[in-house]
DNA sequence: AGGCTTTTTTACACTTTCTTAACGCCATGG
DNA sequence: CCATGGCGTTAAGAAAGTGTAAAAAAGCCT
């Protein structure tokens, strides 16, 4: 049975919270405030943490970055519309994803069962996402088996996103990855890349979805 | 009766491969770290290396690199899950294939199986791509039984692009392998060199096809 | 050393890929 | 309603990578 940690100094929001995640048999712990939310991370080693951003004292970055420091545990940010900017620092200090209050709870679901879902690549090296399937050692990529020609700057692309399939990847994130070193312009080129990625991979495979002003998703077609 | 050499920091990991390879009738000698397994591996002479990535201390890359140097013994990977860009460092420093812990044991004997077949036919043999026989034994190439006159290096060229006929070989591992050891410019000689195998293959045999930014396949006639 | 083969270097035309810039679209907010 | 910002789309010039030939350098043999 997986552990799920609400940080959330909303007592309304966590009960709803406990209850969805309880009916997914979750074994739910809270804490109201930020120091408390980090102490029970480290007592109960949870498997997945749920994170508001909007929390009285220490700020929610200041608990992501603190729980950085020793946990590799995924965490779901919860914020309120309007914060681009806090959500985009909070993606890049490491939290896995975000839901925008308020929130459906099929979504919430949605986003928990992504983030704490990991891989088993057995064969090779290689990502595969849906029909696609990157080969990391050849730098070929296949669509239902059928050759997808890409070029080096549109595989790293897809690299990136893919490696994060279902999870936002902010724009900073992806510049860092496939322009490392340069420090251009954050998203002139890109999305040309991205027009092209997306045309490449057509109707039938992944999508590649804009999240405005934060970055992009690949999400399964 | 065959001999494998087993490089792992884990006592636990080691106890259980060995006994999974001495119920296979091989016999097994121990490293628990990086600098012994090259020393047991010069001494022993194994037949087979089960090599773990997360060595403390050397890392099991370095370990690859140095073993690369003076054998060509089989090399089976361990490595955890999603480390994509380690196993891919890994294959293209020689290894020659690798499981993911946990694995099952009849995984780890297939591949053993498979590794060791494919070194034993590799030696013994030849390979065919098409028209294209390369006679590794004597050095000798052959299109469509007329022998083809190629200098060392346009044979161990030829030779890393037909081992992996139909997909792409890297700039890296074309370089790698055929100008080990030399750090040279990752290009500038090697175009001249594709352009004389070209030549010498003619209309009729395999095809050298560039994949621009990333390497070369070779592609059946 | 001289003549041979092989490899590397050099140069330039050519192709593919990347970047830049411009423009249209659509949503949001005054 | 128009202004604004972020995004999608397209086209053209810039940059990077490739094919080819020939000359220079490095080995290799007698």
């Amino acid at each position: 049975m997986s552990k799920a940690l609400i940080i959330d100094d909303e007592q309304q929001m966590r009960r709803l919270l406990r209850m969805v995640l309880e009916s997914r048999d979750y074994e739910v712990c809270e804490a109201a405030e930020g120091q408390l939310g980090l102490q029970e991370a480290a007592f109960h080693r949870p498997d997945v943490v749920l994170l508001d951003l909007g929390l009285p004292g220490m700020s929610g970055i200041e608990v992501l970055k603190r729980l950085r420091e020793w946990s590799d545990v995924p965490v779901l940010i919860l914020s309120v519309r309007d914060q681009e900017t806090i959500k985009v620092q909070a993606l890049e200090n490491g939290a896995d994803d975000y839901v925008t209050k308020p929130f459906g709870t099929a979504e919430l679901l949605a986003r928990l069962t992504v983030i704490q879902r990991r891989r088993f690549t057995r064969q090779s090296a290689e990502i595969v996402v849906g029909g696609l399937k990157l080969d990391l050692l050849h730098h070929e990529a296949t669509l239902d088996d059928a050759p997808l020609k890409l070029t080096p700057t549109e595989f790293a692309l897809l690299k990136v996103l893919a490696e994060h399939a279902g999870r936002i990847v902010t724009q900073n994130q992806i510049m860092k990855r496939v322009w490392a070193g340069q420090s251009s312009d954050p998203s002139e080129g890109l999305r040309v890349h991205i027009n092209h990625l997306r045309k490449k991979l057509g109707e039938t495979g992944p999508r590649i979805v804009n999240e405005p002003g934060i970055g992009y998703r690949l999400e399964e077609g």
